[in-house]
DNA sequence: CGCCCATGCCTTGGGACCCGATGCATCGTC
DNA sequence: GACGATGCATCGGGTCCCAAGGCATGGGCG
């Protein structure tokens, strides 16, 4: 199991990530992650939807109810234009993090 | 500037790392991790202090005073092999995560 | 000699945020 | 008709970080 503070951090990326694909719902981005990280990666519910919440009060992704006949109610999100914005930023900030790290993994100075 | 949420999740990896290199000192990490990131990367003294205390009362570091003539005294901490267990789990667990990330971010699926 | 900055360690108050539990509702299966 | 899976949401407790401040020494500068 990824350590908590990780799994933290790399919750908003996910998401995002996730999302550029095409829109998709709560419950089953748990299932896709948890899928993609071989059950490393557990999402809890309590700690999902208030980042679902949060990241649509920030625009960085639109929500729509998708209550089809009455039945088991599903809110869909999207990425928005400044959610993908976001997206490459954080991709970027990985990266450079990664970097810095595989630098000390692999040490080459004198 | 790294956002918070993934300054504070590297802060382990990077001081584990710091230390496999060799004994070293708080305020030492401080810039150490500063030039590294270029810059990107800019720890609070409230924020490793504390970090360092943790990992001792964990037993992941051990640290020892150098009063050194009475002067500016300086705190030392190096790895227990513990220690050093503990970094190679956490590059095994930012490996995976990245690696799942990786895979997001050059979809490749049908 | 007096001042300030850099070095060096530490603690505290406030606030952000996550987890586990819980609640509510529908649908399939046995 | 009971239970689990699906699906959304909120709440209380706890953890942990940040900004700020405190304390102490040594060196540069006028």
């Amino acid at each position: 199991m990824i350590s908590q503070r990780l799994a933290t951090a790399s919750t908003i990326p996910f998401v995002l990530a996730l999302l550029a694909e095409g829109e998709s719902y709560g419950y089953r981005l748990i299932q896709r992650v948890r899928a993609l990280s071989d059950g490393e990666l557990d999402w809890s519910e309590g700690m999902l939807y208030p980042v679902l919440h949060r990241l649509t009060r920030e625009g960085l992704v639109e929500a729509r109810w998708d209550d089809e006949g009455g039945g088991r109610r599903r809110r869909y999100y999207r990425l928005t234009a400044e959610g993908r914005a976001a997206l490459d930023a954080e991709r970027a900030e990985w990266e450079r993090v990664q970097h810095a790290l595989a630098a000390l993994w692999s040490p080459r100075h004198a």
